[in-house]
DNA sequence: CCGACATTTAAGTATTTAATTTAATATCAT
DNA sequence: ATGATATTAAATTAAATACTTAAATGTCGG
């Protein structure tokens, strides 16, 4: 139960935690738990524009935390990393414990 | 396993990321594991000015994640609430494999 | 090809965050 | 009380983020 975490380790942990620390990225990611769903399906569970959605998805892809799949004219996202699974789990049964 | 958490949950848990997102804080609640520590102890593991210790552990404190005790002219600070320490724990295992 | 729809990109502004420097407060030892 | 150390507070500057709007790209159906 050392705490030798390496410099390089923090760094990772912390950019990673501030990609996910903004409430709409944060709901995103929820919201991709189960479903593979397109910018308009997300669009309309947070409250903002379609072009504010998608840059929010660019930041979680340029971060790897999503993967996209066209089809069509509709582009498909999930969560492309199990780890991030297990972490928002992990903070839900934690810090959202009436559920 | 349902994707049922409310949005004040959600905007809980950023905010509560958003806190641990910069790599000195993430550092000092790393250090704050095992230990109390004091600005000046937590200053020299960490590659920044006093000041900027004090400023981060005033937000760490603002924010319910540590405690700090007084005692002479030192200030022991430590982690205030476990659940910080299951989080850490839990990143730890999924990001650092190596260790 | 054209129009409708889904998504992305770019530009511009506003807001937030971070770090540095400097000054202030408090406690101890002498 | 004076000086030394530890911590905090305030103010400034610099930098990173976020949101809006509008334009651009790409794909389908007719």
């Amino acid at each position: 139960m050392k705490n030798d975490m390496k410099d390089e380790d923090v760094e990772h942990v912390a950019a990673l935690l501030k990609t996910m620390s903004h409430p709409i990225r944060m709901r995103i990611l929820c919201l991709l738990q189960d479903n593979e769903l397109t910018v308009g399906d997300l669009r309309s569970e947070v409250k903002t524009s379609n072009a504010n959605v998608s840059q929010h998805l660019t930041i979680l892809r340029n971060k790897q935390m999503i993967a996209s799949r066209k089809e069509a004219n509709y582009i498909y996202n999930r969560i492309a990393d199990k780890r991030i699974l297990e972490l928002i789990s992990t903070m839900k049964n934690l810090f959202c414990p009436a559920k």
